[in-house]
DNA sequence: ATGTTC
């Protein structure tokens, strides 16, 4: 990026100041080397949805964002519905409400890795990874809308999990003012199978040991200490979340004129929030959002049988289920006053800091656990909220390490197997049913993770709890 | 991310 038209603010915000048709300023945070090579699109992108209209305070990028549909990945933006503010279905994202589930186990290393194969093989027979990936479960007309009405709760309640996974879930596990029948007949039909289902591309399921510790205080109150094993989940909802965008993407297309906003990009397509299309969005994106707690959820229940049948001594209690493509109506303070805002976040994670009332009652003190998946082998990290990310992200933090190779180029770079041999050598296991798909998510394909945790630690976004590295991987 | 093609 050409830093050159940006206001540097401090150490770790760049400015891109109000001018033309922008609404607000575009703020960046990340470190002066992540900048430079941050992808000029997301200067663009950032500046494009600071002109749509009800936006609040600023356009945010986090460190890892990237170039996206419209909006850029690792993008925040919250929408004021008093002042006209849209919805945009390119704002949430095609897999809506993917996100990160971290489950402690209560074993140490030497545990795992003394069946490490093993376990590498039951985990990726007994959970469907992949490209259009089938599960056990078939939903009827019936459960599919139980299913996108009820989520993590609805899973929980056919016997797939315990009452106590709700408690560690955003929302609950179960996302309000849901829609089930604003979801198309054709997102229905694609989700039929796909419960519990991991996937593909960036989608993971670890085991993983957490190798270093940057808070005792706040790990502590998170359970984790060195040298301990979790599991972490990363996928999102699948074939119906991506049939959703693709559909609302289309009406917000022909909203957006209607209601007379004008679109630096086709991408940005939205439509004001008190509008129908609006309306039928946010319930149907609600709906997905259920599809990917109870997917989540599911995937727990088949990750606890593989460890029972491995591992009987290990405990499976989850930690915390995070989101990081949603909308979601928040309450923050901007100019002057408390306002009820539509917080998009894009490949951003919700931070709440330490005492807001939607964080468990045993984790209030210390902060939203915030889960950020690395790529595979290069490891993942657990930070936690902070009061200051209130006032500069609206309580946001970044996803992801961010690719930093086309998959085109990882794909002419590396061969599947060079790359399953290399984390081998490593004492990491990885089973995946596509060699292709392991060589575009080559470790090296990506931008360093923790460059970019560093970052949003140093920015005041979130901070830095534990560092986990995989013994075992299974890819989509 | 994705029945990898609007």
């Amino acid at each position: 990026m050409d830093l050159s038209q940006l206001k540097r603010r401090s150490d770790f915000e760049w400015e891109i100041p109000q001018r033309g048709a922008m609404r607000v300023p575009a703020v960046i945070y990340a470190s002066e080397a992540l900048m430079r090579e941050m992808d000029q699109k997301v200067y663009e992108q950032a500046v494009n949805v600071a002109t749509l209209p009800g936006i609040v305070k600023a356009s945010y990028a986090m460190p890892d964002a990237h170039w996206g549909y419209g909006f850029p990945i690792g993008g925040v933006a919250a929408f004021d519905p008093a002042e006209g503010g849209v919805v945009s279905a390119g704002g949430v994202g095609f897999d809506i409400s993917c996100g990160v589930r971290c489950l402690h186990t209560g074993l140490a290393r030497a545990d795992v890795m003394a069946v490490q194969k093993e376990l590498a093989e039951m985990l990726y027979y007994r959970i469907p990874a992949g490209v259009g990936s089938t599960g056990a479960i078939h939903l009827n007309e019936t459960e599919m809308d139980a299913m996108l009405a009820g989520g993590a709760k609805w899973a929980v309640e056919r016997g797939w999990g315990e009452a106590a996974d709700l408690e560690r879930t955003e929302e609950r596990g179960q996302m309000p003012h849901a829609k089930p029948g604003n979801v198309s007949a054709l997102a229905k039909k694609r989700q039929r199978d796909e419960m519990g289902t991991l996937g593909s591309g960036n989608h993971y399921l670890e085991v993983q040991e957490v190798t270093e510790v940057y808070d005792e205080a706040i790990a502590r109150a998170f359970g984790l200490a060195r040298g301990d094993i979790v599991v972490m989940i990363h996928c999102g909802s699948r074939g119906l979340g991506h049939q959703i965008g693709t559909e609302y993407l289309k009406r917000m297309a022909i909203a957006a004129p209607q209601h007379g906003i004008r679109l630096p990009d086709r991408e940005l397509a939205c439509a004001p929030i008190e509008s129908d299309v609006g309306q039928d969005y946010l319930g149907a994106m609600r709906a997905a959002i259920n599809c990917a707690l109870a997917n989540r959820q599911i995937l727990t229940h088949l990750v606890r049988k593989v460890f029972a049948d491995v591992l009987p001594q290990a405990r499976l209690a989850l930690l915390y289920d995070v989101s990081h493509n949603t909308c979601k109506v928040e309450e923050h303070r901007a100019d002057g006053g408390t306002r009820r805002l539509y917080v998009h976040r894009k490949g951003a994670t919700r931070a709440f800091g330490p005492g807001h009332p939607d964080i468990p009652e045993a984790l209030r003190a210390a902060g939203q656990p915030v889960l950020i998946g690395g790529s595979m082998g290069t490891g993942s990290y657990v930070l936690a909220g902070t009061g200051e990310s209130e006032a500069r992200s609206f309580s946001s933090a970044c996803h992801g390490a961010g690719r930093a190779m086309s998959r085109h180029q990882a794909l002419r770079t590396w061969k599947g197997r060079q790359v399953i041999d290399a984390l081998a050598s490593r004492g990491i296991v990885v089973k995946s049913p596509s060699m292709r798909g392991v060589a575009e998510e080559a470790p090296e394909a990506y931008k360093d993770v923790s460059a970019v945790v560093d970052a949003a630690d140093l920015a005041g976004l979130a901070k830095k709890v534990a560092r986990v590295e995989p013994l075992v991987c299974i890819k989509g």
